[in-house]
Parts: C-alpha cells; sequence; structure tokens
RNA sequence: CGCGAGGUAGAGCAGCCUGGUAGCUCGUCGGGCUCAUAACCCGGAGGUCGUUGGUUCAAAUCCUUCCCUCGCAA
C-alpha cells in the first residue's frame, strides 16, 4: 500500500498543511505541483509557495507548470497512482485527471455543492453562515463539481475570521483526508452526486467586495471585516481616506447619528451601523501602519470625528 | 527600474506648498480635586525633525544620496 504513489498539487499555506500530513502519515508522494514562483512586492522578489517551500524541506521533487494544460507530460511521468490536490490554483487537464488508477481527490473548504470556487472560506464568514466544513471528492472537469466522497461539518464561531477559520479547516481538512484514505482505497466509499439544484458559488474577492459599506446591519458590516481578515483585509473610506478595518468588535450601543458617522466616546471608537455600532479595535490607513483605535484618534482620527464613512 | 503614500518626544499625528523661537492628542513623572477613578484641574521631563551632501544670513520646511516602513498591483 505505501508504494502507492501520490502526486500532491496545491499551493497556499491551506494546502501545505494537507500535505504535511500525507507525508507525515507515510503516504508516498512522488511529486508535488505547485503554481510557478513569482515575483512578489514592491521589490519583486521572487516567492516560492508554501507548498513548495514544504517540499522543499522535505525532499520531495517539485513541478511548477507555468499552465498544467500543457506541460501535463512531467505530471505523468511519474505514473500517479493517485493525485490529492488542494487549492492548487489552475485547471487540470482531462488527461491527468483520468490517468491514476485511484483518480484525483480534491479537498475543499466548504460543504459542497455549497460555495464552489476559490474563496468558500471568506464567503462563509462574510455571508453570516452558523456552520461550513470540509469536502472531499472526486476531480472533474467541472469546478468543484465531482462526486464527494467525504464532508464533514464545523461550526462557525461568532468570533472567527477568515483566518482562524484557514486554521481550523486545514486541520479538519487533513484529518478527514487521513481517515477517508484507506477506506477510499479499498473502495469502501460511494461517491455521492452533488445535487445541482443546490449549488452556490464563492469565487474570488474581488476589489469591489474589499470595500465595506456600513449602511448596512451592524452584524452584516461585522461579518463583512471579518471575512476579509488575515486577507484581503476590508476598507472604509471617509473624507478621501481608505481606512483598512483589521479588528472591530459588535456592541449594543446605538447612537443617534446618521450610518456611517464616526463617533468618539468614553475613550473609544465608534461606526454606527443601520441598527447598532461597532466599535473600532485596528486599523490602518492606507500607507500607514497598523494603528489601534485609540492611536488612530490621536492622530488623525479626532479630526474625523463627527464624519462619515460613504 | 510596476504605481503611490510616509519616516517630526515612548505612541499616533500637525507643521513642509508660501524657509526664520518645535506644536497637538495620548502615555509618562510630580502635584491638586475626589469615597474613588482609565474622569477632571495644575505643573514637569522627554525631539541633533530617518541618513548623506548641497542652496541660504538662516532648513523639519527647497534640491540631492542612501536606508527603512506601508497601501495598490502581481
Amino acid at each position: 500500500m505505501n508504494k502507492m504513489k501520490v502526486i500532491f498539487m496545491g499551493t497556499p499555506e491551506f494546502s501545505a498543511n494537507i500535505l504535511q500530513g500525507l507525508v507525515e502519515s507515510g503516504y508516498n508522494v512522488v511529486a508535488v505541483v505547485t503554481q510557478p514562483d513569482k515575483k512578489v512586492g514592491r521589490k519583486q522578489e521572487i516567492v516560492h509557495s508554501p507548498v513548495k517551500q514544504l517540499a522543499q524541506k522535505l525532499q520531495i521533487d517539485v513541478l511548477q507548470p507555468v499552465k498544467i494544460k500543457d506541460e501535463y507530460k512531467m505530471v505523468l511521468d511519474y505514473k500517479p497512482d493517485l493525485i490529492i490536490t488542494c487549492a492548487y490554483g489552475q485547471f487540470i487537464p482531462n488527461v491527468i485527471l483520468e490517468f491514476p488508477m485511484h483518480k484525483c481527490i480534491n479537498v475543499h473548504a466548504s460543504l459542497l455543492p455549497k460555495y464552489r470556487g476559490g474563496a468558500p472560506i471568506h464567503k462563509a464568514i462574510i455571508n453570516g453562515d452558523q456552520t461550513t466544513g470540509i469536502t472531499i471528492m472526486h476531480m472533474i472537469a467541472k469546478m468543484d463539481a465531482g462526486d464527494i466522497l467525504a464532508q464533514k461539518e464545523l461550526k462557525i464561531d461568532l468570533y472567527d475570521t477568515t483566518s482562524t477559520l484557514f486554521e481550523k479547516l486545514s486541520h479538519l481538512g487533513k484529518d478527514l483526508l487521513l481517515e477517508m484514505l484507506p477506506k477510499y482505497l479499498n473502495h469502501e466509499i460511494k461517491p455521492i452526486p452533488q445535487e445541482e439544484s443546490l449549488v452556490t458559488y464563492a469565487y474570488n474577492i474581488s476589489k469591489e467586495e474589499e470595500f465595506v459599506s456600513f449602511h448596512r446591519n451592524a452584524f452584516d458590516v461585522y461579518n463583512h471585516i471579518r471575512g476579509l481578515i488575515l486577507w484581503p483585509i476590508g476598507y472604509g473610506s471617509i473624507e478621501e481616506k481608505q481606512i483598512k478595518l483589521h479588528q472591530v468588535e459588535l456592541t449594543s450601543l446605538s447612537f443617534q447619528q446618521p450610518c456611517g458617522t464616526l463617533i468618539y466616546q468614553d475613550r473609544k471608537l465608534y461606526v454606527q451601523c443601520l441598527d447598532y455600532a461597532v466599535m473600532l479595535q485596528k486599523i490602518q490607513v492606507v500607507g500607514k501602519q497598523v494603528v489601534s483605535a485609540m492611536d488612530f484618534y490621536n492622530g488623525i482620527g479626532r479630526t474625523l470625528v463627527g464624519k462619515q464613512f460613504k
């Protein structure tokens, strides 16, 4: 069994955790496929994906096709018996999907058929869902549409952010994968087709979705902001300034002020929403450092009290 | 050379355009008020204005070198 050749395909931190689990459990990962190195940041430094870094540490071969659609041969040369993917970042051609004896399975961070696509964790929080989870399914040519092999639910806590949920789900994904793999390889799992009528999508967060409007109920605002924590961080706009919202809190306070008004009271800063106000904790004027609400107030914040976020 | 913002007391900022005694809020220290306080009042300490060179009678302010931070884009 351990001789079975596994290829892992993934890119971000989330998938690196899964890879780590596979290797620790003794699976024979013969190669890792990840996105090409990119020039990143203002200095255009070349950065390796988290999966590549881990693979190098574990001394596993790394493949970085620019377009796997055209460069599939380098993958097939390893003659994989099973391919496991998780947030790889490219569409994988059928010629690869159909090659392994045990097919190609994917770890996805939502309860499919809900939230197919690249930002299922963000969307679950932004939409105020109370639960999400991990789905492991077959890969087919259509995005996240394969038959379901295993699924596990996870409660979303009121204080969860995309950051904390990433952490929890990556552990859950790893555990579920390791739990189901032996059964899967023994053909003890019956794939269940996804209910097409329940399909929803969670596409990657767009620039427009990063803008946080306070002209909604506080809970929606709160969900929106915590759903973008870790990355990309939502922003509000007041007096021509963009303010990144790194951390806010729900309150049961409501001020007699228009929506979006910045309020200072008892050494705390609030923004009035439709029903209640949210309290600012950590924010960042674009171009500046991340600061506490009080630091912000001590600087330019005081000049903005009474003004309104758009 | 991808685009842009910024580096001024321990913290966050203003001042720079239109050179001429270093300013604001918080913190800190001391004193006062108070049953009490993170509240309020009075007072003090703390800055070679990121670095290099230049212009000038005079540079935080204008020009220049380098370093660092941050936002966008990827």
